[in-house]
DNA sequence: CCTAGTATGTTATTACATAACACTACCTAC
DNA sequence: GTAGGTAGTGTTATGTAATAACATACTAGG
């Protein structure tokens, strides 16, 4: 797990980004959790041991994390969960399981024209493009 | 615009569900907007003129009428817009413009399968997607 | 040094959403 | 017609998510 650390380390020394105590902390929390976290679960974990975690420390390290592809948010349920394949940025859909709530990566380079294409059908412009979904994962699956 | 009423009247009265005051009221709102409503200024919207309106209230019928496919909550920044489409249920991705604010329907059938396969692989089974997507639209793309 | 840029600490507040319970209207089975 | 269920609303209170605004600290370049 601690992969996910060095990678972190590694990638803001290239791009001349400082890897603070905060950023690390909330990274290390999300990088420990099976599954995807609440902010303020997040936050209220960050604080124990140490001091006191305010939340604009935490949406701070969120913010800056998610922008480099380290952490992603999941809009349906304002949730954060760390990045498996952190570094590249393909699109990746985050699918999540309603029973286990573990989230399951899924490249989706595929579609990505398909719904520019439509887009552009109508005129709009795609920048930004957002794919979650819901349902069951194997394991629960399995189990079931 | 009242099309949608109607389309509501006739959707509730076929499926046995009643189209109550405070659900006409959120949708007829939402009907008038021009852009993709946030859930508090549609609380004090409803609250114009007539009794306070509390947020439950209007939760409730937002739950309702989301349900039945009327209006979409769009989970990027938690707002509603009203269905251009409605009564089928199509899968749609909504665009939203960062200049206007508009939000444009676009049928996704296609990517749905694609989606579903990529997903299957993994073993994960989709009951539910969502697609949303950010950019410019036609008419801010003209203006520019 | 000192100052510009970047990041954090802190307080307070704004925005989003729901739990819990009381009450009403309506329907239907007896 | 009336007892009891179902569906919906009203109301209070609270829980949860996110950010504004300003003070403070760290660090690298002139």
């Amino acid at each position: 797990m601690h992969d996910l650390i060095r990678q972190a380390e590694a990638l803001c020394q290239r791009s001349g980004m400082a890897f603070t105590a905060p950023r690390r902390r909330v990274l290390e929390i999300l990088a420990a959790s099976e599954t995807p976290m609440k902010a303020y679960d997040l936050i209220s974990k960050a604080g124990e041991g140490g001091q006191a975690t305010k939340p604009p420390t935490v949406y701070r390290a969120l913010d800056f994390l998610c922008q480099l592809g380290l952490v992603h948010r999941i809009e349906q349920d304002a949730t954060f969960v760390a990045c498996n394949h952190a570094g590249h940025s393909h699109p990746m859909a985050l699918f999540v399981c309603n029973t286990c709530l573990k989230a399951t990566e899924v490249a989706y380079d595929e579609v990505v024209p398909i719904l520019e294409k439509a887009a552009e059908v109508q005129g709009f412009h795609l920048t930004r493009l957002v794919v979650e979904g819901r349902g069951q994962c194997r394991d629960c699956a399995l189990a079931a």
